[in-house]
DNA sequence: AACACGTACAACCGCACTCAG
DNA sequence: GCTGAGTGCGGTTGTACGTGT
C-alpha cells in the first residue's frame, strides 16, 4: 500500500535509474556487488519492469534487472508484477461472498493461498459473468455436475508461465466456451486478509471458521493432502455439497445456441499483452487488422441481444467474444468501453482482437491501456477494479508487431483458412481440428499457423489449408496432439462465412507442443481432433483474428500460458478414460475432465 | 495535538519445486 | 543422476493509515 506522500514523493523523482539506485536507502549486496534496492516500488521502477514485461513477456525475473538496470532482484520483480501490475487483478475489499468463499476453501484447504487465490478469482467469474454461478458449491462437483471441461489446475502444479488466472470452460452441448483470465485476487490478498481476519476473530474469542462451516479442518486438510488432485478431485471430502443447486443458467446458454454462437470471455488475454499495452493512451478506437478494423462496443447487449445482461454487465472487467454462427457477424466484445459507433460496425465482420493482446497483426490494432502518468491509475498499483470500465480501454494507438522475443514484425504468420463456421460445433472442437489440421499439414514449411475450414454444419473437419513454417514447436504440437473435445461441440472457434481467414496468432518460438485432452466419447467415433494448444489462439486468437490479412503474428502470452498448460508431453502421457471408467463426473460425460481424470498432462504432479 | 494501538497491505525471506544443461 | 538457475508458495516483517484516548 502507497501512501499518499509516499506516491508524491515517489513521484517527484525522476525516471531514471540512478535516482532509483541513488534512492535505495532499504538495498543490500546481491552477487555481484550489485545493490539490490529493498522497500516500496516506486513509480519509475513500476514503469520500468512495465516496460520490461511488454518487451520481453513474463518470466526470467532475474533478466530484469540484467536488462533493464532495474536495482531489484527477480523475486521482487515477479512479486511486483503478480500483486499490483499485473492486469485485472481485482484490488478492493473483498465482498461478502468472497470472504465466504474464502472461509470455505480455507477450511478445506489450509494455508493454500494461491490456490485459494484462484478459486476466489472463479467465484469472481462467476459474480460478473453470471454464466457460472457458483454459489458457493464446490467447484468440482459443478464443473463435474454440469458437464464442463475446465482446464486449469491448482496453480502449484501449474508450469512455469502458466498464469494461474487463466481458466478454460467450455459448456458441454453447447457452442460456448468461456476462456478467462481472472480478475483474481492474489494469494498475498487472500493471505493478508485471512490473517488479519484470524487475528480478529482470535481476538475476539470467536471461532475461526463460522458454524455453517462443519467440516472439520483438520480432516479436510488431511484429505487434501491424501489428494493430489484436490482442485477437481474425484470425490471431495465436502460431498455435502453436492446436494447443492447448482445450475448454470441455461438461459444464457440457450441464448447462444439459439444463435449457434459461441462466447469467449477474456478479462486479459495476456498479462504481456495489456501489459505491453500500458504505455498506451486511453482512447476509443477501432482498430484495423488487414483489410479488416475491429470495434469495440461499449454495451454489447445492444447491439447484441442474445448475451445476457449478466454478462454484458461484467462486459468492464472481461472481455468477450461472441462466436456469431455462419452467416452472421463475427463479432467482438471486448471487455472494456466499447465503442458502440455504428460507423464501426462494418468492422465486426473481421473479428477482433483483444485490446491488450499482444496478438498484434500486420495492420493497425487498436491497443487499449493506461498511459503512465497520464491516467488515474492507482497507484502503486495499476490493476483493474470491478467497476473500473476505464480499465484498458480502447485506445487509438498502433503498436508495433514485436513478439515477446522481440522479433520483427516483419517475421509475420501468413495464415489462410477456409471460413469456419461453429454451427453445430463448439469452438473447442474447431480447436481441435484445427490442431489436427496443423499435425496434418505441418509439412508446409513457410507459414507457421494455420487457419481453420471448419465446417460445422456439416462437421467436417477438412478444407483447411493450413501453411506452416518449419517449425519444430509445430511438429511437436503435431506429434503431441490429441484430443481435448466431447462428443458434442464445446466451443467454436472458427470465424464465419464473412471472415475466411480465421487467423491463429502463434508465436514460432514460444510455441510450446500441443497437449491435447481427450475423450473417449471423441475417440468412440474415431474423430481425430486435435487442439493446438500451442497455439492458445486455437482457444483464444481464433476470436481475436486476424481475417483478411493472412499474416499475423501471434504476440499473445496467454497463448504461451495455454501452450504450457498444455504442455509438451500430455499426449505422450494422455491416456484416455475407458468408458465406463468410474469417474466423479458421474452421470457426466467423461469428457468433462476434471483435473485428476484429465489426462496426465494435465495433472501436474 | 500527541500518542498508542489495531488494521491493512506491501514486500521480503526461506524453502521447495521444476527444468534445462 | 547431479547441479544451478529460475520460479512459486507460504510465512513473516515492515510500514502507513485510521481510530480512540
Amino acid at each position: 500500500m502507497q501512501t499518499e506522500s509516499e506516491e508524491t514523493r515517489i513521484q517527484e523523482k525522476p525516471i531514471d535509474l540512478t535516482s532509483i539506485e541513488e534512492g535505495s536507502s532499504l538495498s543490500s549486496l546481491s552477487g555481484g556487488n550489485r545493490v539490490l534496492k529493498k522497500g516500496p516500488w516506486t513509480v519509475p521502477e513500476d514503469a520500468i519492469l512495465l516496460n520490461y514485461v511488454k518487451k520481453h513477456g513474463e518470466g526470467n525475473w532475474n533478466a530484469v534487472q540484467k536488462h533493464t538496470g532495474l536495482s531489484r532482484c527477480g523475486k521482487s520483480c515477479r512479486l511486483r508484477w503478480a500483486n499490483h501490475l499485473r492486469p485485472n487483478l481485482k484490488k478492493g475489499s473483498f465482498t461478502p461472498e468472497e470472504e465466504q468463499l474464502i472461509i470455505e476453501l480455507h477450511a478445506k484447504m489450509g494455508n493454500k493461498w494461491a490456490r485459494m487465490a484462484a478459486l476466489v478469482s472463479l467465484q469472481i467469474l462467476s459474480d460478473i459473468t453470471g454464466f457460472v454461478d457458483l454459489d458457493n458449491d464446490d467447484i468440482d462437483d459443478i464443473i463435474a455436475r454440469h458437464n464442463l471441461i475446465v482446464l486449469t489446475a491448482p496453480s502449484s502444479r501449474l508450469p512455469r508461465k502458466f498464469s494461474n488466472e487463466l481458466y478454460f470452460f467450455a459448456k458441454k452441448s453447447t457452442n460456448m466456451g468461456l476462456v478467462v483470465q481472472m480478475p483474481g485476487r492474489t494469494d498475498n490478498e487472500i493471505k493478508n486478509y485471512w490473517n488479519t481476519r484470524i487475528k480478529r476473530r482470535q481476538r475476539a474469542g470467536l471461532p475461526l471458521y463460522p458454524s455453517n462451516i462443519c467440516y472439520p479442518v483438520s480432516e479436510e486438510n488431511q484429505q487434501y493432502k491424501n489428494s493430489s488432485e484436490y482442485m477437481l478431485s474425484d470425490k471431495q471430502p465436502n460431498d455435502h455439497f453436492q446436494g447443492s443447486n447448482f445450475e448454470i443458467p441455461d438461459t444464457v446458454l440457450n441464448n447462444f445456441n439459439a444463435t449457434h454462437g459461441s462466447l469467449y470471455s477474456a478479462s486479459s488475454f495476456s498479462d504481456v499483452n495489456v501489459n505491453s499495452l500500458l504505455s498506451q493512451s486511453f482512447e476509443p478506437q477501432s482498430s484495423t487488422i488487414g483489410n479488416s478494423t475491429l470495434s469495440y462496443m461499449k454495451h454489447s447487449e445492444k447491439l447484441y441481444p442474445t448475451i445476457p445482461s449478466s454478462i454484458s454487465d461484467g462486459l468492464s472487467t472481461f472481455a468477450y467474444m461472441v462466436v456469431e454462427p455462419r452467416g452472421k457477424q463475427l463479432t467482438s466484445i471486448l471487455g472494456y468501453p466499447c465503442d458502440p459507433d455504428p460507423r464501426k460496425k462494418n468492422l465486426q465482420h473481421c473479428g477482433g482482437a483483444i485490446p491488450g493482446s499482444r496478438a498484434l497483426l500486420n495492420g493497425v490494432f487498436s491497443a487499449p491501456g493506461p498511459i503512465l502518468g497520464t491516467s488515474d491509475l492507482e497507484l502503486p498499483s495499476f490493476q483493474c477494479t470491478e467497476t473500473e470500465d476505464s480499465c484498458w480501454p480502447p485506445c487509438s494507438s498502433t503498436l508495433e508487431a514485436t513478439d515477446v522475443l522481440g522479433n520483427s514484425p516483419s517475421e509475420t504468420i501468413s495464415l489462410q483458412s477456409d471460413c469456419v463456421s461453429p454451427r453445430q460445433s463448439g469452438l473447442l472442437e474447431a480447436l481441435v481440428h484445427e490442431a489436427q489440421t496443423i499435425s496434418n499439414t505441418k509439412k508446409e514449411p513457410s507459414i507457421i499457423n494455420n487457419v481453420d475450414a471448419y465446417d460445422l454444419e456439416s462437421e467436417s473437419v477438412n478444407e483447411t489449408k493450413l501453411e506452416s513454417q518449419s517449425n519444430p514447436s509445430i511438429s511437436s504440437l503435431s506429434r503431441s496432439a490429441g484430443v481435448f473435445s466431447s462428443s458434442t461441440s464445446l466451443i467454436s472457434c472458427g470465424s464465419v462465412d464473412e471472415c475466411p481467414h480465421s487467423n491463429i496468432f502463434s508465436n514460432s518460438n514460444n510455441m510450446m507442443a500441443t497437449k491435447i485432452f481427450s475423450s473417449h466419447k471423441v475417440q468412440e467415433r474415431g474423430t481425430s481432433f486435435s487442439v493446438d494448444f500451442s497455439r492458445p489462439g486455437s482457444l483464444l486468437g481464433s476470436v481475436w483474428l486476424e481475417y483478411d490479412s493472412c499474416r499475423v503474428r501471434e504476440y499473445s502470452v496467454l497463448n504461451d500460458s495455454f501452450a504450457t498448460l498444455l504442455g509438451q508431453d500430455l499426449c505422450s502421457n494422455f491416456k484416455p478414460v475407458p468408458v465406463g471408467t468410474p469417474s466423479l463426473t458421474q452421470g457426466v460425460g467423461l469428457d468433462a475432465y476434471l483435473w485428476n481424470k484429465m489426462p496426465h498432462a494435465c495433472q501436474m504432479p
